[in-house]
Order: structure tokens, then sequence, then C-alpha cells
DNA sequence: CAAGGAATATGACATTATGTCAATAATATA
DNA sequence: TATATTATTGACATAATGTCATATTCCTTG
């Protein structure tokens, strides 16, 4: 039963011009950056008439966010990783794993996060779908911090939230810093250093 | 002997003029934020023609980037704080104090971060001047914990420009998140909270 | 199966900015 | 005073946005 059996005609040709507008937009945000491109490149490129794009989007912020809609999900599925560590070596090496898999996506999704982050500074929009990664991503080692903390585990004197808080913004940053090309060092050694200062400073 | 004695009366003229367009731009960015403020707003405050704009000014980020200069000055002298601690717990004081600061400046000049932020994202200039801000900060940083690892008060095994880079990234998205009035706690338990960890990770 | 109605698509238009430049005004200099 | 230099000006060309009345395409119903 695959879904589009169920469609209209129409519906279908609206799928389609939509698919077509989000593929061009793809091409021109990659040649021209997010500033520059503009809805009439997208639409000569999808071959579609200039009003059909805001009949299917709001403005170049929308179609971005839709463009980066599965890149979002992988930082969610990051942010998920389970923590329950016995000792102070095993909450290292999660906490490595997971500071090693969120930067790699630097890497990987270099292409897209660079227009998202030219994209972050002009647009509300995307910029409020950002803050809520990072939330998500601070709310969750927050609780890490705090399981650790009364497992016996990390040091019970520092505010779990600000030090959560700390520890993202230096994984992001450097996320920023690889997506830019802006370091030589190997993903694996960045994550390294900054897992060993965190899991020292926090960790008893 | 004033400067402007020597001035000849137009050249005065064209100070005054820069200056008026200096004060009219600050107001409008104050009020509309770096992306909705126009020239047209500003000559208009300023009471002169519109092309005046552009014979003193590349643009609206040319303008801003002047209006910065002075807050940028600050920065730096923070950048400056001298560093030859004898202990472990010196290190942590002077370290802590910088921290200090730097975080102050945000609470002390909220108003014209707020706009330098909105800024960093569209423009491409006052980018790279943050950017220099930023490099400045991690080369003092990074001599500081290589000094620290020559006398044997920190940790060797580490990068000391990953984790000068790591530090400040800290430091500076606080900033933001300060200058964005999104903190509850005190610039003092931040300050406190962050030299903690980062002290207890790199020193001996 | 034909006619009317609903969903889609279209591009001309009004709007709003930017940056340039030839003309004009103000001041200096010879 | 006449001429050169410098500063200012606003009209214009350009470029992008978002809207809306109209046209097109497809579905539904009598």
């Amino acid at each position: 039963m695959m879904e589009k059996e169920v469609m209209d005609k129409r519906h279908l040709r609206s799928i389609k011009t939509r698919q077509k507008l989000l593929e061009a937009a793809k091409e021109v945000f990659l040649e021209e950056g997010f500033q520059k491109a503009t809805i009439s490149q997208m639409i000569k490129k999808a071959e579609v008439g200039y009003g059909t794009a805001y009949v299917h989007f709001e403005g170049k912020e929308d179609i971005l966010i839709v463009l980066m809609e599965d890149v979002m999900g992988k930082f969610y599925e990051i942010a998920e990783i389970s923590f329950y560590p016995k000792s102070k070596e095993e909450a290292e090496n999660i906490i490595h794993k997971q500071a090693y898999s969120f930067l790699k996506m630097a890497e990987t999704e270099r292409r897209m996060l660079q227009i998202f982050e030219q994209a972050i500074g002009i647009s509300s929009a995307v910029s409020e779908k950002w803050k809520s990664i990072r939330e998500k991503f601070i709310q969750r080692i927050s609780k890490d911090i705090s399981y650790a903390q009364e497992n016996g585990l990390a040091r019970k004197e520092l505010n779990h939230e600000l030090v959560a808080r700390g520890w993202f913004f230096t994984n992001e940053m450097y996320l920023w810093d690889i997506v830019r090309n802006e370091r030589q060092e190997s993903v694996e050694e960045i994550a390294k250093t900054i897992t060993a200062v965190y899991t020292r400073g926090l960790y008893l």
C-alpha cells in the first residue's frame, strides 16, 4: 500500500511541484549560500512560476527548515544515547562517544550545515529550530550529570545545568569550526581532548 | 592643542556629518535591530542627504563596525591580563577573574552586543571582526596553558590549542547567552562554575 | 459525460531596499 | 575675485520580496 496510490492526480502534482522546488532550492542554497540564494533562482531551476514557491512555502527560511529536517533528526538521535555509567571510566567512554558522534556530523553534513549556520544568523525561524536542538542536548546532559552526582561519580557542589551548558557550548562551537573547515586536527583528537578536560573536571 | 584647531572648516563639517551619522545610526540600530535598520532611517535622523551615508561609510555593516570599536577595545584589554601563576590555586584565581570580566561585558554592553550578535550572522565583515577577537583570546589562553604545562602546573598530555579553544568557546557561548538575557544565574556563579570544571580538568 | 467547483499554479505589480553618480553647494587657494 | 577642491545631495537604476487576481487543471456530481 504505497501512500501515493491513494492520492489525487492533482494532489500528486502538488507533491511533485513541492519536491521539484525542494531539490532546486537545495542546489541553489549550496551554490549561492543562504543570503544570496533567491526565490527566483529556485523557481527557475524547478521550472515553476514565481508565486508557486509561496504557495508551498512561506519563504526562503521555511524551505531551508524543511531541507534540514533529516539532519535535525540525526542530532536528536545522538542526544538520546543512554547514559548509566557505573564508573568514571565508563562515563568517560560514553561521553567521548557522544561528543565524537556529534562532531562527526559536522563532517558528514558539512555542506548543508554551512548553509544552516549562515541561516541561523539571519532567520529567526531557523535560529529557533537550532535552539531547540541545543536545549534538547543541554537538558539531556544536565540529567546525565545529575545521575552521576547522585551515584557518587561526580562533584556534587557544581550546578549541573551550568556545567551541562558549558560542556555543550564547547561541543557546539567545535561543530561550527569543523563545519567551516577551520580545524586541522581530527575529530577524534578534538573529541578526546575536550572529553578529557571535561570528565576530569567534573568526575571524582 | 586640540586636533580640531588644525582642521579646515570643511574637513570639520565632514567630521561633524560623520559624527551625526554615527549617533543616528546607533539609535536606529538599537531601536530596529541590525536587520531592520535602514540607511534611510539613519540619514533622516541625522538630517543629511541619502548619498552622504555612502560617502562616509560603505554601508550598514561598516557603520556598525565603527560603532563597535570601543567595545572591541575593552575585549582586547581583558585578553591581555597577565598570567604567571605559581600554583594551581593562583591560576584558578586569575582564570576566574578573566572569565568574570569577560562575561561581565555581556551585561555592561548588552544592547550593543545584541546588535553585534545579529550582525555577525549577516555581515561577513562584522563576523571577521569578531573572529579576530576570538583568535586573540585563544592565542592568549593557549600561551597561558603552555606556560602552566612547562611549569609543571598543568597536564602535559593535552594539546594546548585544542584545550584553549574549548575553554574559550564555553566562555563565548555564555557571553551570548547573557547578552540575550537568557540566564537567570549571576555572572559570578557562571564564572565560578565553569572555571572550577576547567581548572580541575586541566591543572594537576 | 458535461458543467461547475475546488485545488493549484502563475506572473504582473506594488513595495522596499540598496548603491551609484552627475550635479550642486560650500570652502580653500592663488 | 576666479578657480580648484572637497563635501553633499537626491534622483535613478537595480534587485529582491510577497501578494493577489486570474488562469489552469483536475475532480465531482447530477
